[in-house]
DNA sequence: GTCATGACAAAGA
DNA sequence: TTCTTTGCCATGA
């Protein structure tokens, strides 16, 4: 994509998300497809913040609305590898949202990333920033 | 169409 | 430094 359409807000229908969430190919891309398209391409080991996310998509404010997205991340194939988003903190906050609170941990230690009390620990060594892997 | 909620983030006290 | 307040985007009632 052009730099100009990420600088714009992508506006995301109410049309688009049904289909998400159906599970059906979505023809136009919308903001959460952008999400789960970035979350995929982070390398395994690494993780992410929604902020980051955020502000490659163009909105960095919209850092509540990628958390969002990943709620329904659960129902998109391919899989999205949900576990590797964290807050600006390195805590995971979203790991009561998988099937069990300690799944996303689990997920994290399996592929090498230390957690301990619900935060990522050496968070800055394991952080993917997708505007300087991707570019900007 | 307005109001309240949320897997966040940055700024102020 | 920690706690509180404000902003922003998208959704659902």
């Amino acid at each position: 994509m052009n730099s100009a359409s990420r600088n714009k807000k992508i506006p995301s229908s109410a049309a688009a998300l049904k289909k998400v969430n159906a599970i059906s190919t979505t023809n136009g891309p919308s903001f959460f497809e952008l999400v789960y398209q970035v979350v995929r391409l982070i390398p395994k080991g690494r993780v992410t913040t929604y902020g980051a996310i955020a502000a490659y998509l163009g909105s960095k404010q919209s850092s509540r609305a990628v958390g969002y997205a990943l709620n329904g991340a659960h129902f998109i194939k391919p899989k999205v590898p949900a576990q590797r988003v964290v807050n600006r903190n390195g805590m995971l906050s979203g790991k009561a949202h998988f099937e069990t609170p300690t799944r996303m941990q689990e997920l994290l230690e399996k592929e090498g990333v230390i957690v301990k009390d619900e935060t990522i620990q050496n968070f800055s060594k394991h952080f993917w920033d997708p505007m300087q892997e991707l570019g900007f």
